[in-house]
DNA sequence: GGGAATGTCTACCACTTGGTAAGTGATTGG
DNA sequence: CCAATCACTTACCAAGTGGTAGACATTCCC
């Protein structure tokens, strides 16, 4: 009997709110870079959509710098579950591709920031991109044993899997997010047009996977 | 003998200067654009590489969104002329693929602006997105004809032209352009791996186009 | 209950941003 | 040859930028 009282798990009311306050930093914080961009973000703007301070921000994360990887630890987080989420359901072969792009998709209209802080990340460069690149090297290497296995059963043509996966991945992601290459082809991204899109990316992706 | 020294023909020494002066202006706008990003630019930076004075491009270009344009204009003029000069020589069906993804590949390695100003300018989204869909529908509009007329010769998968153009375009942009996402497989950019990268884009684009 | 720790705010700071105003010397056309 | 135009400069400016210092109230633990 160390503590007589329960603080209310792990840190009791003061803490509770510490991590809620936190909570919706870091949620504000990753829409704004995600959406408008790391250097287009200002602290006070992310701080009066909280309505904080900028001051409050720079108590819990001492820079803006050191935001910006927790935001990055946090995406990383919910993409690695959202994947998580969508595979455990998933049979074997092509249906793991096929809940892979359904995921994407999702996240492309119900958390945007999320791929657009991927494209950001990329775009800075180290060491933002590194921390990303490590958070996300489970999925990496979970995809590259996929391709692999399939190569071995026949089921996709042989190939570099490096390759293969930078390939799909470019073609997922660009397919998913370039809002504005779609409008320059005349596609306005409504909720139907989206769906359609998606089967035509399947098709792609089968085929360019598959091979003749 | 009307003057005894040529007046640079087309406007004399002084029109000369500034057209030097405003290509200079422009050469280093769109390297920091493509690079760095649109916001994370400032004039005086772009200025400074210069050598000279923020007003001075404040002169040639009354605003940095009027800069921006100017920018997107020349860029998008090369790349049209760069996809010309490509597809000239080349001849009918497949080959025209393989000398667009040459050239983009090229443009990756020599002039990566180029293609970051693509990039940048879809995340900035309107009105600076729009300015490079109207300068760059050339491009697509013979690109849409090229896939249906292959369609109809049953040299590529029946399907939508404008997502297949798009799934295509994300994929050889991405494979050309998304250094971090290499590095994040393991693939570092050099040379010999870009070559072969390339050819594994290609294999993975025929596969994807022509179908089973 | 009281001192300590904590979370937030007010008040600044030095610096940078895009943009304006007013000049200055060279080039130009008449 | 001279006045006008032009390319460019110096000198500013108001509005932000990320970040620091210190006051203040609340919550915590003993």
């Amino acid at each position: 009997m160390a503590t007589t009282v329960e603080p209310t798990r792990s840190g009791g009311a003061r803490a509770a709110r510490t991590r809620e306050t936190e909570d919706r930093i870091l949620a504000a914080a990753l829409q704004s870079f995600g959406g408008r961009g790391f250097e287009a973000t200002s602290l006070d703007q992310v701080a009066a959509e909280l309505g904080v301070t900028k001051q409050t921000i720079l108590y819990h994360y001492p820079s803006k710098a050191a935001l910006l990887d927790a935001v990055i630890d946090r995406a990383s987080a919910d993409l690695v579950t959202t994947f998580d989420d969508a595979l455990a359901p998933a049979g074997p072969g092509w249906e793991r591709v096929e809940a892979v792009v359904r995921s994407v998709f999702r996240l492309a209209l119900r958390r945007p920031e999320l791929l657009g802080l991927l494209r950001e990340v990329s775009r800075l460069g180290p060491p933002a991109a590194t921390r990303v690149a490590h958070n996300l090297d489970v999925l990496v290497v979970r995809a590259r044993a996929f391709l692999e296995v399939e190569m071995d059963a026949g089921n996709v043509r042989r190939s570099d899997p490096n390759l293969l996966l930078v390939s799909a991945y470019s073609t997922v992601i660009g397919v998913a997010t370039e809002v504005e290459v779609l409008r320059a082809v005349g596609i306005e991204p409504t909720l139907r047009s989206t769906v359609r899109r998606r089967q035509e990316l399947l098709a792609f992706l089968r085929s360019a996977l598959v091979g003749s």
